[in-house]
DNA sequence: AAACGTAATTATGAATTCATAATTCAGTCA
DNA sequence: TGACTGAATTATGAATTCATAATTACGTTT
């Protein structure tokens, strides 16, 4: 039995990592801005000390940027550089398909179709928020599936950076099409237990996804450009 | 011109993770074991707040543990965790490969090619030393040459977990036979500036790295049980 | 002597304090 | 009016302090 989770208090400064990751995850702090210290402590009720340490924490992750006495901002992530982290991210995603495809257990794999029949409800019912979520756990699992940790924790990492971007990617109508003929067709080599197949089909899941991300961006682009 | 580097006066906590960093890697401080924190306070004359900071950061790369109210250790990579990184470790070469035969300037490899030369005649005359700063060299170069920071940063996050395994790896005279072949390889693939190719040399010569390596522990083993 | 319990010591997490760098803002001069 | 100067304010990095958890040392009991 494993009694470390009844006694595991977690201390200060990684349950503070955690809330900050969240507020700049879900965008509540915006790239760019400036992480008001004080602020943070006030509502968090907590010294600067561990907020502190937590802040190098997020840096190292790239999350925050750090200059010397001048603080944290929340890092702006530039165009360039999520181009930079989808293709790694494309990378570990094969990773996934080809571990998950051998690791995962009966018992999970049904419950990913399980989701993912959920998702394809919230598709056919335009419910975005279901949707995302749906996909959302299904990504997890199969990383879990995967059963690397060391996967898993650089994935979220990288994800986290990017996190923004998959969220607007996902609006246009005909990428929302593909990604679920995408996620079908990752169901069938699931299916067959088809590693090289499922690691490709991860890997363009993810190639795709940039690609469509980056037409948004050159279609903004060009209506800045002229109103 | 770029005055920031002139001004730049690194903050403490970072040189701190620096030196620490190398502490660990260099096999000063030895898995497993604490760390002092008093101590290196001392020895570095600084408070505890910066050291425990550059902990903190060391942390979530996994260098280092740490366990509340219980302080800090060097994390004692299990051999199913270097396995572990070692497959991710191949996937992100293989695409240092690809995209350094687009990326790297004529100039670079033409560098590159240099420092090979130099680690064959150090394999020639067994030079170990020469030959390894060689090989990082070369790797480093190509991490470089591929031009994607985000890369770097998680390759040498994950290489720094794994650093001991490689130094043992290539002791095997056999082995480092079999490593230089597959660097000339590397090289023709270069020269051809065959991405495919060389992301595919180098995620292999990853993978053979590893199973050397699990051979020496397995060598290890059978040792220990009949002595 | 070994096992237990308890007091003393030490180490750790977090708050507070302190020195200094950066920023703001009022006042001056062109 | 607007750019510049320098004092006042604020924010930041790092040292110090403080409360508490963990460890060690020691004495007691069997």
């Amino acid at each position: 039995m494993n009694f470390r989770q009844s006694i595991n208090r977690p201390t200060l400064h990684e349950e503070l990592v955690e809330r900050l990751r969240s507020l700049i995850v879900e965008d509540m702090l915006k790239p760019g801005e400036k992480v008001p210290e004080k602020e943070l402590c006030e509502t968090f009720s907590v010294s600067r000390t561990p907020l502190r340490e937590a802040l190098k924490v997020l840096a190292s992750e790239g999350l925050v940027t750090l200059q010397a006495n001048r603080g944290a901002r929340v890092t702006d992530v530039t165009r360039e550089e999520i181009k930079k982290t989808f293709v790694i991210l494309a990378r570990l995603e094969q990773l996934v398909g080809e571990l998950a495809s051998v690791n995962l257990s009966e018992v999970g794999r049904a419950r990913i179709e399980e989701r993912h029949a959920d998702m394809v409800a919230a598709f056919k019912a335009r419910g975005r928020t279901t949707y995302f979520q749906a996909n959302q756990d299904i990504h997890n699992a199969l990383l879990e599936g995967a059963g690397n940790d060391i996967l898993d924790t650089h994935h979220r990492m990288l994800e986290s950076r990017v996190r923004r971007a998959r969220f607007m990617v996902n609006l246009s109508e005909e990428r929302w099409a593909q990604a679920i003929s995408e996620h079908e067709d990752m169901m069938v080599k699931l299916r067959n237990r088809d590693a090289t197949g499922l690691g490709q089909v991860m890997k363009t899941h993810m190639e795709n996804k940039l690609a469509a991300y980056m037409k948004v961006l050159e279609a903004e682009d060009r209506e800045s450009e002229e109103p």
